[in-house]
DNA sequence: ATGAAAGCGCTAACAT
DNA sequence: ATGTTAGCGCTTTCAT
């Protein structure tokens, strides 16, 4: 392998200016530096990545840290930070918490060890306090964490677009399928939730006791929730769920009920998973930015490494995907306006 | 940041010294050894990796290259590969070549120059021959690629299972949807179909033509054969998909279709992906030993590192997972010998 | 504007 | 068994 030292002998130039000359250094002269990198080109030179780091400290990589890329949000947001990780001459190292603080502590220690330039991460449920290793930045993605940037969607946003279609559509008793109390995203889609019905349930007298079932995200409690939503006499006419999972949960639920979807229910989900898509009747769900979550991320937790940064958060908009129908549906995409909070 | 310099100092002995004690070195004096490892612990001393890795060659560091992370069975993979890496000391970088040979070798080169240690790499479809950078023991896994050690699932085997379950329920037209021809895992698979069938077929007089339907891999295509299998008056009362895609859309089809399944007609499918459990009737399916082929695939590349070793391919042997069924399920697994060639 | 030289923190070859 | 020393390949002062 040709290193630097190999171009310099052969542009005719000391080491030093080699180096400067592939740098970019404006202190070189443009002659030479095109011999050097002439020279460079003949050798097809390629730095050392590590001898480069070392020196300067740099490694030009990112940590990303998930609950688990299984999951098809945070797949989605892994392959996104790689891409504009490397649209950036950055590449990324993966790790999988599995939603355990001890696990996400140690891949952190790990990464910091590793120099990373910057830490993405998605903070498990339990963690109340990341070690606070002054070193490297660290942003934090769709969880939020006190003293720490946050990158995420606006889920309070989606979900008023979501209610909000429903009441368009012309419903008014809408149940809700909440998500943990524990999980700021599960809270802040019930204030959207709460924020549309209020006023219509206060308006028409109606009660907010059983309308809401707070439980886990997944399609067995959708389900289940979904059951004693529909199975009363006065059952809403359609029902928010906060994920997707549960969504489906509840289609099923529907189904076994003998209600039709969307004729004798409306029911909404949130994430939009691909599998939103492949259900019958197709969800109506809300999508996340998560390109552009995946973006704003990276460039902030590069920006943090230069300037030693003031902290600043992210909200991003999310899209209403998709309509309940049993044909091959024309996709209903409505965008939301921006929101940023600080 | 305390250097193996600092260390060495407060334990009073030479750098060198110092070094050896942290790697292990036999030569060191136990006592020597444990004074210096003392001195590390209250310096919180901590290796410098990047001056490790460009003195000694060896980053600990594993490049994975998938088509897309998106993908449930690649997700998985990635997630079990950054698991035993991670156990074993190592990091990986991930990378998604979304199915372009151009990226992929792209990456590939952004690998190398990474040093890592080890490429894993799930080719591209249209991936002919992989740059032949020596530099860097590759494993391909899941697609074979001439030339390089392979890690993957015994498709033939586990589609052997999926028809030969079939025939013990007692079917015998089984019709097959096929994956695309060029893709080897389709082949495979349908090799194991047509292994099993071709006796029963010859026995009793049946045609195959009109009972396999080759196509792609997704839930539409899937929808389509199977409309095209189960149509006809003397439709198979069962079928083999190549996925999970595939079978979920058979299943649409056959409601679509007024069959019932699984009585008036079984569906298998290939995979395992989640969803497979989520739809109804549960779909029975073949799964991949995915972590398994993680560890082998890990443990070949690092081997590989060390003797620049004799090529060799793992098959794995496959799971057969869960049963047809409206109920809540009893799931139904069969585990297949292990089989492993050269 | 360019060259010379000093290290980044470590491992390994060479001494003793 | 331990100490000494020479780099790994590069960036970055410090001279000039």
């Amino acid at each position: 392998m040709a290193s630097i030292g190999d171009v310099a002998k052969r542009a005719g130039v000391s080491l030093g200016t080699a180096s400067r000359a592939i740098n970019g250094n404006p202190a070189v002269s443009p002659q030479l530096r095109e011999r050097v990198l002439a020279a460079a080109a003949e050798l097809d030179y390629r730095p050392n990545v590590l001898a480069r780091a070392l020196r300067s400290s740099r490694t030009h990589s990112l940590g990303l840290i998930v609950p688990d890329v299984t999951n098809p949000f945070f797949g989605e947001l892994a392959k996104h930070v790689e891409q504009v990780a490397a649209g950036m001459g950055y590449t990324v190292m993966l790790a999988n918490s599995n939603d355990d603080p001890k696990a996400e502590a140690e891949y952190i220690k790990v990464l910091v060890g590793r120099q990373v330039d910057g830490l993405l991460i998605v903070p498990s449920e339990q963690t109340r306090q990341l070690p606070r290793e002054t070193k490297v930045p660290i942003v934090v993605v769709d969880r939020p964490m006190r003293g720490y940037p946050l990158v995420a969607s606006d889920h309070r946003a989606g979900a008023v677009a979501a209610v909000q279609h429903l009441v368009s559509l012309g419903h008014r008793r809408i149940g809700c399928i909440a998500g943990p109390r524990h999980l700021s995203v599960a809270r802040e889609r019930y204030e959207g939730y709460r924020s549309v019905t209020a006023p219509i349930y206060r308006e028409n007298g109606f009660d907010f006791a059983g309308d809401t079932i707070v439980t886990r995200f997944d399609y067995d409690c959708g389900y289940e929730a979904a059951l004693k939503l529909l199975a009363r006499p006065d059952r809403p006419s359609a029902i928010f769920a906060s994920s997707d999972q549960q969504a489906i949960g509840a289609l099923r639920a529907a189904a076994d009920l003998d209600l039709k979807v969307p004729d004798d229910v409306s029911i909404m989900g949130f994430d939009a998973i691909s599998l939103a898509k492949l259900v019958t009747p197709r969800l109506t769900t809300v999508a996340q930015p998560i390109a552009a979550i995946a973006d704003i991320a990276v460039r902030t937790v590069l920006r943090l490494r230069q300037e030693d940064a003031k902290l600043e958060r992210h909200r991003l908009p999310t899209l209403l995907q998709s309509a309940n129908s049993t044909g091959p549906a024309a996709s209903n995409v409505i965008e939301l306006k921006v929101s940023k909070d600080a």
